[in-house]
DNA sequence: CTGAAAGCGCTTACAG
DNA sequence: CTGAAAGCGCTTACAG
């Protein structure tokens, strides 16, 4: 073989492979002649509109299986102006909140045939510009906006789009639809669950007093323990949970049966940093986490009992919502707490109780 | 007020606030009209194609810009067969992964002003299945399938469909495109630098055998260290760095000056553990990870230094090759490895030497 | 009961 | 240099 022959050879062999413009796609002309009915026959045949002969749309449809006909939705969409699709704006890096979110918009969407644009725009103002505009190009049917914590905007205007947006774990419009969970009701729950459990002298290690859900937990903790002791405010870190212990421990005074925490990194900080003292969790004392977030409590030693947010049912919700309001069906503006609820692992004792 | 009427006024607000359906999109018809052309010289002039006048482009353009004109690329889609969108397929729940291969994807995209759908198909064929109709439907011009190991297919066959399909960090068809990080460059790297840090006992605890990458960072290490201690393979979790600390310090014999793990949760544990029993990191021995997860690299104490598979890079790579395939052009089949890079943090010592 | 025609919002030969 | 017409793949009044 020569190599210009292997060369051609090779080529033809890609072309086999990869080049896919070739086969094209099987439209309603071909069903219709297939069928031998018109177009319009076949589409109210296809469609269950239109008035004609049992035996005719059963007719169609079987063969449209056969051929293995799906409708195209860019020209069903020009004319229904509805493009079964939104977008996902997130500037969650991480994807921490996000994905769960992510999860619950798809879920609740796959039935209705929408498909779901994930456009990450970090705090990029001319990324998430750029990536709306995409999105309004393609048509969407609805944007949900999303982010990580529910006191900062998006760096990109969402008003006055000419597509409904609802807003996720993001501070949104005073006017809009917005879903958020419920932080008091779920401090309630992990602390109230600690008294529950006998603790009686209850320390809550937070993150920055700045993040409007901080206040929010620390105030009911406040209510449900009835604590005069100050909450440690401080950052999203493991280190926090060590730094707070070491205070605690080295401050005078009695010391605490049970420490509440902010998130689950400052709790794994502070169980890390109460074994080094040898402080047994959860004998000696009971740690609760915030986030439920897998990675974090569940390699916790103990595995850490914590509050989840219910991202996906809050993701799950926002998605319906967003398609109610491209639906045109009304839609009450205002901001939906959802609840959070506790998940019990090892960290606080006495699973048993749970029943 | 009687109830009605403010019934009837508290709709019509979120008539007026939420019911978007009002204001209809510009079209190219009203551009043309406004700038008292023809709607075929409207097109062009926003084209760059056909001939015309210069200011006639000109005007058309600036009154495109004021109108706030944007084509409709459902339309547009109609005639060129190409929706400038295409889907990201992933069974990687946590996002571990896929979020950075789809930060990559979605960046090389953007400029070509292509969206990307986002589809979590967890291990479940069905939902597989209705993803990919659904985005065939919406005429994607090309698929990216992505996963979380290298030698597991996605439960949904995407051979034999009429778009192009590139692999990301998961396994392909034979003749298709795949791309995925070199696993023995990056492990090379990570021994060869405990190696230059006058490292000479590397132990190499990893996870289960069954995984391909484990495998061949195996050889790699087995192969730059020159050891002749079997690899020690378990599972992706914290609890195993800790219970091979435990069998190393209790076996007899010298002990490792380094300890080089199959991913940064092992690393973790190591670590932890060494700590817990006063072998200091890194003056008494280097811990290398794998993975550059961030959440646990950065918060381990000491923070990790640790193999980094550029998974940004790679989906930014599958995101240009899907593209290029979707136009048409050439593209050789086969697997691309592509090179990791080390990320130097405190867990080894001697950062300096990185110079 | 079924089909021809118009049209969704664009682009692209083709006339003039 | 500019515009009328055809057409992308569908759906939906409207005839027959």
């Amino acid at each position: 073989m020569t190599s210009r022959l292997r060369k051609a050879f090779f080529f033809s062999l890609l072309e086999a492979k990869l080049d896919t413009s070739g086969n094209k796609r099987t439209t309603i002309h071909d069903l219709a002649a297939a069928a031998g009915v018109s177009i319009s026959t076949a589409s109210k045949a296809l469609n269950n509109t239109g008035r004609m002969g049992d035996e005719t749309r059963k007719r169609v449809k079987r063969i449209a299986t056969e051929m293995g006909f799906r409708p195209n939705a860019m020209a069903r969409g020009l004319l229904s102006k509805r493009s079964f699709t939104i977008g996902l704006l997130t500037n969650d890096t991480y994807g921490r909140f996000t994905l769960p979110v992510m999860a619950g918009v798809s879920d609740a969407l796959l039935d209705h045939g929408v498909s779901v644009f994930l456009c990450a725009i970090e705090d990029d103002p001319a990324l998430g510009q750029t990536h709306v505009e995409a999105m309004l190009d393609k048509q969407v049917d609805g944007i949900i906006a999303s982010g990580k914590r529910v006191d900062k905007r998006l760096p990109v205007d969402l008003s006055n789009l000419q597509v409904p947006v609802v807003y996720a774990f993001t501070e949104g419009t005073p006017d809009s639809v917005t879903f958020r969970s419920d932080d008091a009701q779920g401090a309630r729950l992990a602390v109230e669950w600690l008294r529950k459990l006998g603790r009686r002298h209850i320390v809550h290690v937070t993150g920055p007093e700045a993040f409007f859900s901080v206040r929010e937990r620390a105030a009911a903790y406040r209510e449900v323990a009835g604590e005069i002791e100050p909450v440690m405010y401080g950052i999203w870190a493991e280190s926090w949970g060590h730094e707070a212990v070491q205070r605690i421990w080295t401050r005078p005074g009695g010391k605490p049966d049970a420490i509440f925490c902010g998130n689950d990194q400052i709790a794994r900080g502070v169980v890390d940093a109460l074994r080094e003292r040898g402080v047994k969790v959860p004998q000696d004392i009971s740690v609760v986490g915030f986030d439920n977030w897998e990675i974090v409590a569940g390699q916790t030693r103990p595995p850490l009992t914590t509050v989840d947010m219910c991202l996906k049912e809050l993701g799950r919700q926002a998605g319906l919502t967003v398609l109610a309001m491209a639906e045109g069906r009304p839609v009450e503006p205002g901001v939906r707490k959802l609840p959070c609820r506790l998940v019990v692992r090892q960290s606080c004792g006495a699973e048993n109780l749970e029943e």
